[in-house]
DNA sequence: CTGTATCCCGTAAGATACTG
DNA sequence: CAGTATCTTACGGGATACAG
């Protein structure tokens, strides 16, 4: 099931055009990751990734036209409405998961290297 | 490894906006996509994926900077070039077969239920 | 608190033509 | 073929103020 050389997927660079089009810009799978883990309030997002209102709704109002996270307004005293995860927004578990365990590799991977061989890194 | 419900990676969410960045745009995934087959020229990729010579240009040079890819002059009549993975590229495996797995999923997911659920598709 | 309305800006990305 | 130069446009994204 993973892309054995040769047989190349037929357009498996499509497949992968259409998901970078659903989680476009910087912040959906951010907000996906967090969502992940447990709901959310608004505001809470908001602090938690430093996002102005603004474009925290638009992402979020984006995430559900895609069916990815639930939008629940709480009757408490001033309304608050809670965010979660859907089902299918589950789905994009694997991918990010993949996406922050390559992140801390990134990390080491290149910061790590780059005090070794960068020159430009030791002139001090 | 996978981030148990409470003990809530502490900021998971960093480590996807670091990804994020790397591979931010429309592009540089679908490139690396193709990458992670085979390695292709210039050309090659530029009309297997409809994207003008500008651009590709500079998205691989960001591949290039950002060590995922490799580039090679061929010392052929008129030059080519080849572009292909690198080792650290094809530690992005897993984010892309996640993606490209999900992006057939979405479409079966949702193209396939709007059939039977959305109103509006089905007017006339 | 949860959003929306404005205003503003940088840049991602496309079209086209041209050079080595 | 591989890429760069120019020009242009659209949109993502941020700040701030305000409304329900």
């Amino acid at each position: 099931m993973h892309s054995c050389p040769g047989s190349a997927s037929k357009s498996q660079h499509q497949a992968v055009r259409d998901t970078l089009e659903v989680i476009s810009g910087k912040w959906k799978l951010v907000i996906l990751a967090l969502l992940l883990n447990r709901p959310y309030r608004f505001k809470e997002l908001s602090r938690e990734i430093g996002i102005s209102p603004r474009i925290l709704s638009k992402e979020l109002q984006e995430l559900e036209q895609h069916q990815l996270v639930t939008r629940r307004v709480c009757e408490t005293r001033p309304i608050t409405v809670e965010y979660a995860s859907s089902d299918h927004g589950r789905s994009l578990l694997s991918v990010v998961q993949a996406m922050s365990d390559w992140g801390y590799l990134h990390h080491e991977t290149i910061v790590g290297k780059k005090r070794l061989d960068d020159p430009s890194a030791q002139i001090a």
